[in-house]
RNA sequence: GUGGGCGUAGCUCAGUUGGUUAGAGCGCCAGGUUGUGGUCCUGGAGGUCGCGGGUUCGACCCCCGUCGCUCACCCCA
């Protein structure tokens, strides 16, 4: 047992799992190119009014699960538990051309108990779209989230949705089912008995039986849509549907944070068997920019958790590493070490990943190093070689000694190399 | 926040009803004659048995506490 360990609920990422990650952000920074999303990259903490004017301050996630402090300044500060907020803050304080779209991959964190796929600090990625409230853009963005996915290899995805309407059709709803839940009230779990009232949409996320069964005959949200907020939705819905992306509609889909207007939605990854299983989410934040002092603008995004994504190709038995980072040459120096230093860096400055042994050890201690390596092709340096100018290339995948190496002039190495290595 | 399971070498684990120098496999390091990996053989390094206290002549083993890991509830990525 070492001394220090990582905190609880965080984990440290190394080789060969961070090929994974490596991997999974490199095709998701792809895909957002490929989509138009440019990088956006802020702050991990925030002025903590940033995270819950919007996420609201009867949410799970500003009531028990934030990480705040105190800076030596007095200045009240909060980590990030989500990815929307800082970028629509960014968004508000330097007011970029729109429509504005921005990806992101963050570390996120959250006060929990850690079990399987839930972590204190886990990482998101995703993307923000803020200044259209063209449907179109919100089936780009699930599109973009859908596309990824079928990139990782993922197959048994499905996509929830629903439509929470715009303001005046949220409060609609918020007042019938306010007065739903106050005749049902003795009905309610224990935690909602004492607690409905203040924002009685998180009754609609509880799982327990009690409220469950309570709110499935109450008021259903789609029914409270406006026609404006209707037809928007069935344009998503439509567009989706045009692209070969089914969705199921989910009325009580109301996610955990208070910002979400009009759209909603959430990946939910069948292979994992948790109740952990939801890969990504994200929706409409039409009055967003609007709470953190900005100018009304419509925004829509997504966000999607790294180790679950990673959880969810495991339990789908995808092993495939999205990204090579194998390496292409391995010196071997029996000289003293001098020659693997002058090589490496004239065959890594030509494009190959070279390593090499270290410390003066024996031959046969360094072309172990170089199978472990995985090096497709070890250099050998001896002192023949050194004197004939000269280099040793052995095929490491070969296993017939006689056709596996052979001498080749050290002049035309990178030549040589690159001829070698394409076959 | 609540509850269950578990903490023995880098990893996966064994360790008889408490008995003295705590083991295995894998991994790592070094050899197996004169410059060659992947197989094989030999040897070696590496552990305050999570930590603290208690019971006992004696604790890896029993008791208490504590820290951590893990799973579940809740909620979410």
């Amino acid at each position: 047992m070492s001394t220090f360990q990582a905190p609880i609920g965080t984990h440290d990422v190394l080789a060969p799992q961070s090929a994974l990650w490596e991997g999974l952000v490199a095709t998701f920074a792809q895909y957002a190119y490929r989509y138009g999303f440019t990088l956006a990259v802020t702050p991990m903490f925030e002025e903590i009014g940033v995270f819950n004017r919007g996420i609201g301050e009867h949410s799970d996630v500003m009531t028990k699960e934030m990480y705040v402090f105190t800076d030596r300044g007095e200045r009240t500060y909060a980590l990030r538990p989500e990815g929307t907020a800082s970028v629509v803050r960014a968004f508000v304080q330097h007011q970029p051309v729109t429509p504005y779209k921005a990806w992101y991959v963050t570390p996120a964190f959250r006060y929990e108990r850690p079990q399987a796929g839930r972590y204190r600090q886990h990482h998101q990625l995703g993307v923000e779209a803020l200044g259209s409230d063209d449907p179109a853009m919100d089936v780009e963005v699930i599109a973009l989230a859908w596309r990824f996915y079928e990139a990782l290899g993922l197959t048994r995805v499905r996509l929830l949705i629903n439509s929470m309407g715009h303001a005046e059709c949220r409060a609609r709803y918020v007042e019938v089912l306010r007065g739903h839940l106050d005749e049902h009230r003795e009905q309610l779990c224990d935690e909602h008995r004492a607690s409905w009232s203040t924002n009685p949409l998180r009754v609609l996320d509880c799982k327990r039986d009690a409220c469950v069964a309570v709110t499935n005959d109450g008021p259903s949200l789609p029914d409270f849509l406006c026609a404006d907020c209707a037809a928007h939705f069935a344009a998503v819905r439509a567009g989706l549907a045009s692209l070969g992306i089914s969705s199921t509609l989910q009325p009580r889909l109301v996610r955990g944070f208070d910002y979400y207007t009009r759209t909603t939605f959430e990946f939910v990854a069948d292979a994992l068997g948790s109740a952990q299983n939801a890969i990504g989410g994200g929706g409409r934040y039409d009055g967003l920019t609007e709470q953190l002092g900005g100018k009304p603008t419509s925004g829509i995004g997504f966000g999607s958790g790294i180790e679950r994504l990673l959880l969810a190709r495991e339990a789908e038995g995808l092993t495939s590493n999205l990204i090579n980072r194998s390496i292409d040459v391995f010196i071997v120096d029996t000289t003293g070490g001098a020659e693997a230093t002058a090589l490496a860096d004239q065959l890594r400055r030509a494009g190959f990943a070279v390593e090499r042994a270290y410390d003066a050890r024996s031959m046969k201690s360094q072309m172990k190093a170089a199978d472990r390596s995985g090096a497709r092709v070890a250099l050998l340096v001896g002192p023949q070689e050194l004197e004939a100018g000269q280099i040793t290339m052995r095929d490491l995948r070969s296993d017939d000694f006689e056709t596996a190496q052979r001498r080749v002039e050290r002049a035309g190495l990178v030549a040589t190399l690159r001829e070698h290595l394409s076959k």
